[in-house]
DNA sequence: TTAGGGTTAG
């Protein structure tokens, strides 16, 4: 779209400035065309048009999101190069992108080179943090970052509670979640959806699915429509207590109510069966994923393997490992480990 | 009418 009105624009004579092209390199990075968009920038280069601090921030955020961080960060160089100040959301974007990655050191590192330059870390930069310190299960520092962002005078957010009530819940500690969202709401802040979610999962892992449930109702009363995440965070708390078939059910509930059931759904419950040794039934879901048009991918094969090597029946898991590569599945450490241990001597001696 | 943060499957 933004291309053709370049053309018309030329056609018409009429010189496109930094902003119109900021513009349209910033939509084709959302588009995820990073080839279009670098070309428009060498174009507006070549015109002596001279990008900002946010046109190379909409590259870099496109970057990030396709997982390149090696372009991501040439174009953060590139400006520097430039003489254009990288801003505190290049920042931003860089540390969450090498968070993502699971390169905290990094992130870490990058962090303290913001602020050797004496660059002011907003909201957004705490929560990146704070989300980054939850997802390595620090949730102790976590809250240390809290108590310097508030020390900063900086507000938290909603974003901030739901990643803390989610570091929380990955330590089981659902107590402390439960109260935090209470927390949240009592400061004015109205839980949304991806909270629920959060919170909800937390309960469905660590087996409390009464609260899970009451959880779930407590959000519609509120007018909030759960999604897939949130049956399938309710999904995996079943499975995980060997209730599979109650699991099962809920895919009709979700199709009974307008949510579509997707690839983690389908996984899930092929690993709640598998995990019980029912692979005859994890294979009826596979079925069912293919016929709704799901592929299996690494996760479901690894869960099938498992099951049957669980079994015993090492000969359909080797089957099915030739028949994962056929099709382009590419197995992992996880894939092999069942293997060897289901292939070994078919007893299961083996003591940890 | 240019840019950034939170939730689900082994």
């Amino acid at each position: 779209m933004g291309l053709e009105m370049l053309d018309i624009m030329r056609e018409k004579a009429i010189e496109p400035d930094s902003y119109t092209y900021g513009t349209l390199i910033s939509g084709l990075c959302k588009e995820g065309r990073l080839q279009d968009a670098s070309m428009m920038l060498a174009e507006m280069s070549d015109r002596g048009l001279v990008p900002t601090a946010v046109t190379y921030n909409a590259l870099i955020d496109g970057c990030c999101n396709k997982g390149n961080l090696d372009d991501a960060f040439r174009y953060r160089d590139e400006m520097v190069e430039k003489g254009i100040e990288p801003t505190v959301c290049t920042y931003n974007l860089l540390v969450h992108a090498l968070f993502m990655e699971a390169q905290n050191e990094e992130a870490h590192t990058l962090i303290r080179e913001m602020e050797q330059k004496g660059m002011v870390p907003d909201a957004i930069t705490f929560n990146i943090l704070i989300n980054g310190y939850c997802k390595e299960g620090n949730a102790d520092k976590a809250f240390k970052m809290l108590e310097e962002m508030k020390g900063k005078g900086i507000r938290p957010t909603r974003v901030t509670y739901t990643s803390l009530i989610y570091g929380l819940c990955k330590k089981n500690r659902l107590a402390e979640a439960d109260g935090l969202f209470k927390e949240a709401m009592h400061k004015g802040l109205l839980p949304d959806l991806v909270m629920y979610n959060a919170l909800i999962d937390g309960h469905c892992g660590g087996g409390k699915m009464e609260r899970a449930f009451e959880l779930l109702k407590e959000l519609e009363r509120k007018k909030i429509t759960p999604d897939e995440v949130t049956f399938n965070s309710l999904m995996r708390g079943l499975c995980l207590l060997g209730k599979v078939e109650e699991a099962r059910g809920l895919i009709d509930e979700m199709t009974r109510r307008g949510i579509r059931p997707d690839l983690v759904s389908y996984n899930t419950l092929i690993s709640g069966y598998s995990r019980r040794g029912d692979v005859k039934d994890a294979l009826s879901v596979r079925d069912l994923m293919l016929s709704r048009g799901f592929n299996p991918t690494l996760i479901t094969y690894n869960a099938l393997i498992q099951g049957l090597c669980k079994n015993g029946e090492g000969d359909h898991a080797e089957q099915l490992l030739k028949e994962m590569v056929s099709k382009g599945v590419t197995p992992d450490d996880s894939t092999y480990l069942s293997l060897i241990e289901g292939l070994g001597d078919g007893k299961n001696t083996r003591k940890n």
